[in-house]
DNA sequence: CTGATTTTGTGATTTTTGACGCAGGTATCG
DNA sequence: CGATACCTGCGTCAAAAATCACAAAATCAG
């Protein structure tokens, strides 16, 4: 809870007031590994917090997971989509390891943000920042091929191959198993 | 003007006090065609709202124009990473025809912002917007082939083909030019 | 209107990447 | 602890896409 309250300081600082309403929306909640935060086919309800663990937002293919992200500690978890749609997700989020969140329900907050303006341009500040990061990462699938995604990938978030393992980052880089492995051994 | 009042409209309702505030952020301009609304290397400074025409977003690489998106009537453009971040530009924008614009200026909305919760609800729910925009777009490069891709840009942006020539449609979807011309052909 | 530039279509070829199979190693979980 | 599932690396082969080259068509600018 520390941890979530020094990073929507480091974002917008709240007045007293403003930081009990929010705190409101907040339930604490330890998942197991493999559990899931989102179901595919479901309507997502919340964001997540992520304060010990990491977890993974996936599409199924064919019986296949396809990864389109990673979230790590001291970061936000959800499906944008069916959040602001209320449209069932057609993806999932699945605990890595054992992940405490702590979950921002998505009615409650849209009530704090009515209550308090900073707490709504909290919101807008964090949005700003998950859209200039998803650009991005867009950016890299036009402007790189896929090894030089990989080599982008080891230079930017070295992080990521420590903590998620081959088999999951590939799909996420667009490119297969083995061609990632190729890529990996040539090094 | 009253394109972009009744899109603000349908976004969120807006008093007359915020709409003056917000109408005080705005300068209307006409680019011809071809002429830079944003320049690579410089700080982004606005938010472009398109009222008539057109303009991308590219990159530079090794000479050949990247295009990362397509904005058309009643849509948004700038550079969110510059903008939010104040650093150099490492994309430029380019009007595709004579295109006339509404300007935000970065500083007058951030005051805008300040100075009504209803402005500030307004660009959070557009952030939404674009997130969960630009999400699906990163997804399809993740689940789809080459020419998967173009078949569900087909499918779901039929007018984007309309528009803009095979050629910068291409590093749009990150697939060569020759490509895109036999995918195209063989329908 | 017309020359110049840009865009597009197509073939031939090369490169890259994907798919499959299999083996060895490692982590996981009851 | 032991069975099981998962991850990784590698070889072969096939498929997809990129690249190169050139001609035709369309568009643009003066």
């Amino acid at each position: 809870m520390e941890a979530l309250k020094s990073y929507i300081r480091s974002i917008k600082p709240l007045s007293d007031n403003s930081w009990n309403i929010l705190q409101s929306c907040f339930t604490e909640r330890t998942f197991k590994k493999g559990e899931l935060l989102v179901k595919e086919g479901q309507i997502c309800q919340s964001i997540f917090f992520i304060v010990e663990g990491s977890c993974k937002s996936f599409h199924n293919l064919d019986g296949k997971e396809i990864n389109t992200a990673f979230h790590f500690e001291n970061d936000f978890a959800t499906n944008i989509q069916s959040l602001t749609s209320q449209q069932p997700s057609t993806s999932s989020i699945k605990a890595l390891e054992k992940t405490t969140v702590v979950i921002l329900n998505k009615n409650k907050l849209l009530a704090a943000y009515s209550a308090s303006h900073e707490i709504e341009s909290f919101g807008r500040k964090v949005l700003e920042l998950l859209l200039t990061r998803q650009t991005l990462h867009t950016e890299s699938f036009k402007l790189l091929a896929p090894k030089q995604r990989f080599e982008h990938l080891v230079a930017t978030q070295p992080d990521l191959l420590q903590r998620v393992s081959l088999t999951q980052l590939a799909s996420y880089l667009g490119i297969s198993r083995e061609s990632l492995s190729r890529f990996r051994s040539a090094r």
